[in-house]
Formats: structure tokens, sequence, C-alpha cells
DNA sequence: GCCGATTTGTAATGTTATATCATTTAAATA
DNA sequence: TATTTAAATGATATAACATTACAAATCGGC
């Protein structure tokens, strides 16, 4: 199986039907935890849920908030973290070290680093995967020597629909 | 003037010379704030000279705890975080993300974005900055349709010479 | 010396994340 | 099916990181 590489970033979100895209997430998350003999339980399911709601990286506590209000969940911090562990774990959603946020992976089929654009205007917050920049990454890296483990690429601007709202 | 690229991150910590290292950042912070007409007080050099006491990213919280060793002087998480502002807006320091950690620049007569390699075995963070890599991004972004306005690269790993010292 | 602006001190609070132990629930075993 | 064991969640407390708001001190220009 070739590598597949993501659809790319707000190119592919730009009018896309996002009801589909989070359901897709929905079944594709519970397909493979089923594949991996791990439990996606009711609330790591809801967790990963109310994170695939929109493409903004959300909060722990934002979270928090959201579970609790709506089904009544009594929750505490330890819950939400231990539904994100879980979901980090399998490569389900992404961290975005400069928020302190979390943002759905629309393409966990294969655990992957993630890379991404966030649009400072709309919040959006959007993984990309091009060959050539892992590519210029690890050539950079080895005539460093240096051998990477982790990556945090995490790029702050404007996306395409927002540089024309801007300009209105 | 030619962009002055910098001599390239660890393969430049290798055996250098720390003490005069740090002497030189001190000078040349000096020299810049009074060049800017703003104001390198006492607190704000002492804070400074704690960051590049090592090229190791150290945390607000660190620090604080070191200026009150220090020299008795009374502060408050205030007190660092202002400092740390002024330092990040002349840059003269970076911060990094994923650590929420701050690190010394070497290279700050004109700020600038960082990238970094950050070992996670000696703990040492080194700025790296490669035309190569920044007409990569430049490139991958163009193409995505995305402006970039701030970066956060931040690349965890091995240093060669950690990587030497695994192999004992 | 006086005045306005900048910097620092101080107290309180907000935000993000983890440690610890009890309880519940699900799975495995008998 | 009953019993045992492991995994997940609940609950409380606390750690780690960061900011707000206001008072006091310091610095420059007049
Ligand atoms: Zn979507
Ligand atoms: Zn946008
Ligand atoms: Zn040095
Ligand atoms: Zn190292």
């Amino acid at each position: 199986m070739a590598t597949q590489h993501i659809p790319l970033a707000f190119t592919g979100l730009k009018g896309h039907n996002h009801q589909h895209c989070q359901q897709q997430v929905l079944n594709t998350a519970a397909r493979l935890c089923q594949q991996r003999h791990v439990r996606l339980t009711p609330l790591r399911r809801e967790v990963l849920a109310l994170i695939c709601h929109s493409h903004r990286p959300l909060g722990a506590y934002t979270l928090l908030e959201q579970l609790q209000a709506q089904q009544g969940r009594r929750a505490a911090p330890p819950t939400v973290y231990r539904a994100l562990d879980f979901l980090l774990e399998q490569g389900l959603i992404h961290r975005i070290a400069s928020l302190n946020a979390f943002v759905g992976c629309f393409q966990p089929e294969q655990p992957h680093i993630g890379h991404f654009l966030i649009c400072e205007r709309c919040g959006n917050a959007a993984e990309f995967d091009t060959p050539e920049l892992n590519q210029q990454l690890q050539q950079t890296t080895d005539q460093l020597g240096f051998k990477v483990t982790q990556q945090t690429v995490e790029l702050f601007g404007r996306c395409a629909q927002c540089q024309q709202q801007d300009e209105v």
C-alpha cells in the first residue's frame, strides 16, 4: 500500500461536507479501535466527537465544559485528559502545542506526525503532509547530524479564504 | 548587508567556549538595547544572563527560583514574565512552545523566527536557519494559498554527540 | 525639584495538566 | 454462572504555567 498523502489542508476544507466528514471520522475511529483491540468507550467517543465537531483546535477545559453541559456528565479534568491521552495514543487526534489545544486527525489509518496550518482569523487548523517538505526536513537534520524522533511544526497565518475576506 | 545565517545548531555548540558565548550575548544585548533606545535594566539583564547560562530551555518558574536565590530579590511571577516579554520583543530570547520554556537567541542582531533542534538526552536546544528549509516552507505554503505570519518549528530527537554517547 | 512615563512590587486569580486513591465496569477464568 | 482480574472512570487535591489589577518606586526631561 503506497503512502497516502493527505488531500491538503484548507484546500480540502473549503466547501466540504463537514457533517459527512465528522461522521466518517467517528466511523473510522470505531473501526480502527476494533481492529486494534482497544476500546472506544462512550466517553472517548464523545470527546472525539466534540473535537471533530469543527476543524478548530479545542482546549481541554472547553471540552470539559461541553462534556458537562451535553449530558449532565459529572466530569473532572482527569476524565477529559485521560480520554485525550487515549485518542492521542491511537493517533485519532493531534495536540497543537502552541495553543494547548487538540484537533482531530482526518487521516488516522496510519499514525503519523502532523504538520499544521492554523488560520488566525477563522481559527481552523489544517493538517498538511507534503513529501517535499518532509524530505527537506529530513535532509536538513541529516546534515546537522540530528536524529529526529518527534516534530512540532505549526504555521500560523491566513488561509486563502480569509485572505479574500480581508480584502473586502 | 547580506542575510547572515546562523552557524548551525549543535555543530556550533560542540566544544565551543560557552563562557565567552554567554558574555558575548550579554554584550550584544546591551549594545542593541542602547541602539534601539530601550532599557536593558539590571533585572532584564539578569534574566537574560540566567537564560543564556546554558543552551537548555528554562521555564519561567525555574528562572523565578534562580532569581530569588541568586540575590535575595523578592520576585513574583509577573516580574519574570515581564522581563521575558521584553526580551522576546527585542528578539533576545525565543520561546519553545512545546516545553513552555525560553532559550537565548545567539543571533539577535535582526529579529527572526527561530527553528529549533532540541535534544531529548542532553536537553540542549539549538537554533538553526537553513535557506533551503525556509524556501521549502515558503513554497509549500504558497502552493496551499496560506500566508504565514508566525512559525513554530521544534524538532525533538538526539543530537550527534548524544547519539555517540548512546552507543557506548 | 516636579511631572509624566516606565518599570517593578504585590496580591490575587486564571488556565492547563497531573497525582492519588476509591469505585465502577468490562473481560477473562473457572 | 459465579469469581477473579484488569481496565476505565469518578473524585479530590495539587502542581505547573500565566495573567490581571493596582500600588510603589525609579527614571528622564523640564
Ligand atoms: Zn470537516
Ligand atoms: Zn481562515
Ligand atoms: Zn554557548
Ligand atoms: Zn544531546
